[in-house]
DNA sequence: TTGAAAGTTCAATTTATTTTGAACAAAAAA
DNA sequence: TTTTTTGTTCAAAATAAATTGAACTTTCAA
């Protein structure tokens, strides 16, 4: 039997908002539709779901589902929790805007911020093959305001962090 | 005549790999590619290009040059410029990026926040359809919590504003 | 005015991303 | 061991998003 059987006709609507909801904010921050609505039911839902009750309740796949999931705690938005005693696995949002922005940052930003900085190594070195010195010298001031940027962005993450934290 | 006639063999590469750099920025942040690569290129240029200089160096087609410089232009990212005498219209990089930031929040982060408060706004009125006060003690809570989430948003973007501000 | 150059728009196409579902693997009960 | 339940993987299909290009508008010089 099913984890959770209420009425389903008082809540369906406000539960169907808050899937809607994280749908829109999945997208916003540019996570796949499915994801979002997971963790809008889960964060809808009092009580922890199995992945059956994703598919049937959200009309996804079970390929969907288990992929859904995964990035969801790779981000550390959803996790495990221990409920009732079958072999099936029970899933929880998690709350805490702190972990959710960190996981955020961890997963989705700092990685591109990395190979931002590999590339424009890269392109750095490629300055030497320049012989016209003003055009260099007009590049090097371009890489120089793109080091400033990167600079700012480097030392924005911390603070958001520590804003968003607690 | 193209407005830049340079000798296309010392920089290829180096403009390249800015075009590169800010394409991939671009999808980073949720913009389509041809948008950064228009971007990388005026970055790169140290004269105003042309629309179909746009079109020729980029290799993309009139209509995406001109949706691209649109959302740019809408974004603060570029700005026309006063060049040459002839009836074609100018372009240049603006590099300021408290201007960049500022755009951004202003044209793809607010509106998206705008409509969440809405959306939750919505979501709120329908708890009063909820009649197993349980449940709507815990959805209650629920919204307690995105609310504590949305104020913390619309509080760090003056916040950021201010840091990438000069 | 007329014609040519410059730029915009948007339906159709192309490309990229997401989702599906069937085959497979893991784990535990029968 | 065999069977059943649960979960994963990934090629194929479906969907969404970006790009094209041709028709259209605007602008200005002749």
């Amino acid at each position: 039997m099913h984890a959770n059987e209420e009425s389903h006709t008082d809540h369906q609507s406000v539960e169907q908002r808050l899937i809607s909801f994280f749908k829109d904010g999945a997208k916003i921050v540019g996570l796949p539709a499915s994801v979002g609505e997971i963790f809008g039911l889960l964060f809808a839902s009092p009580k922890p779901l199995t992945m059956a009750d994703l598919v049937s309740r959200l009309n996804i796949s079970k390929g969907s589902a288990s992929q859904g999931l995964k990035m969801l705690r790779t981000l550390g938005a959803v996790r495990d929790v221990e409920y009732g005693n079958d072999r099936k696995g029970y899933f929880e949002a998690d709350i805490e805007l702190k972990k959710l922005v960190g996981g955020f940052i961890r997963e989705q930003v700092r990685p591109h911020i990395s190979s931002g900085t590999r590339k424009l190594g890269e392109l750095e070195q490629e300055l030497d093959t320049i012989t016209d010195s003003e055009l260099r010298a007009f590049y090097e001031n371009r890489i120089k305001i793109i080091k400033r940027w990167s600079g700012k962005a480097k030392l924005v993450l911390p603070l958001l962090q520590k804003f968003f934290g607690e």
